[in-house]
DNA sequence: CTAATTACGCTAACACTGTTAGCCTTGACG
DNA sequence: CGTCAAGGCTAACAGTGTTAGCGTAATTAG
């Protein structure tokens, strides 16, 4: 058929975005992608590589999304862990996609995910290896509050309190 | 055949948890957990009500040699942490569904959770929050270490120790 | 002791996953 | 105008968790 407006590689990858965001990865099936693009599963080959060539596409994203997001925040270590938390919490699947799998780092442009640890070391002002244990509270707390290991009750508001009084 | 050893729950779940260990999560499927009991693999339903109780249990047993280890470990804050590190490391696969799967609160045992929440606040000595933001600071630097997230030439025990001196 | 019931194997099957092989039509280009 | 590639398609494979239904061996009831 050739069709006029077939689906390119981009066109592709960011149906894919669009459909993580709203179903989540494991909703994220190459079926329910080709569906969206009004072709079948296998078609989708003609154009990628693989289902990891999306994946890696949405790390990207999910990277160069976080980097935005945390520079323009106020330039306190506060304003900046705040709004860690708030694009994390919603953007879950994003999070999840970006920063809870393992990460292709031979399918994503060189620089990126350097450019990222750039940042978070220039927000705490001090080596990579505190930076490292920065990024890990952040992270440790984004990812038991989104799988649920925090009991219901449990404050987030005061538990983020405190963590950002440790780092400050 | 109604074997003379067929497998009870119990038996299924310990064959599960060895699986576990050498396999992974990606690879305890249920055929792979019935060969190993030389059944096939719809059998296991006449013991178990679905994957999810092996799951359950899985955590329950975590949860448990994640309390114990904590426990027997030194009485400082940075010999817990180590200890923490350490268990984490060495049993990557059991950390993973303890601790990076939905906890499937309905099916572990009652007070199991609430025991090693406890266990970390005696330890940090604070109140819940704190102990939260420990535990995130723990679980974070595991998880970005297991999924590969930091370089190749990162210093992660001087990262540990910085994540220490955040704690003490 | 026999009859009935339960326990526990089995195979076949379903809906889902990513992916490959191979076919066919359409549009572009020499 | 013929050739050829682009990009659709269906069928299929191996894997996942799970259900239905069958058969037989062990246990229990009368």
């Amino acid at each position: 058929m050739a069709n006029s407006s077939g689906p390119t590689r981009d066109r592709i990858k960011s149906e894919a975005y669009l459909l993580l965001q709203e179903k989540g990865l494991a909703g994220l099936s190459m079926r329910a992608l080709a569906d969206r693009l009004h072709i079948k599963a296998p078609s989708l080959y003609k154009h990628i590589g693989d289902k990891n060539e999306i994946i890696a596409d949405l790390q990207s994203r999910g990277i160069a999304e976080f980097a935005q997001v945390i520079t323009k925040a106020g330039k306190t270590k506060r304003a900046k862990a705040l709004a860690y938390r708030r694009w994390a919490t919603e953007n879950p699947h994003l999070y999840e996609v970006t920063f809870r799998t393992p990460l292709l780092r031979d399918r994503i442009p060189t620089g990126l995910e350097e450019g990222a640890t750039q940042m978070i070391i220039s927000i705490t002002g001090k080596d990579h290896e505190h930076a490292r244990a920065v990024w890990a509270l952040m992270h440790g707390l984004v990812d038991l509050e989104n799988a649920g290991r925090f009991p219901a009750n449990a404050d987030l508001e005061k538990t983020w309190r405190r963590a950002i009084e440790m780092i400050d």
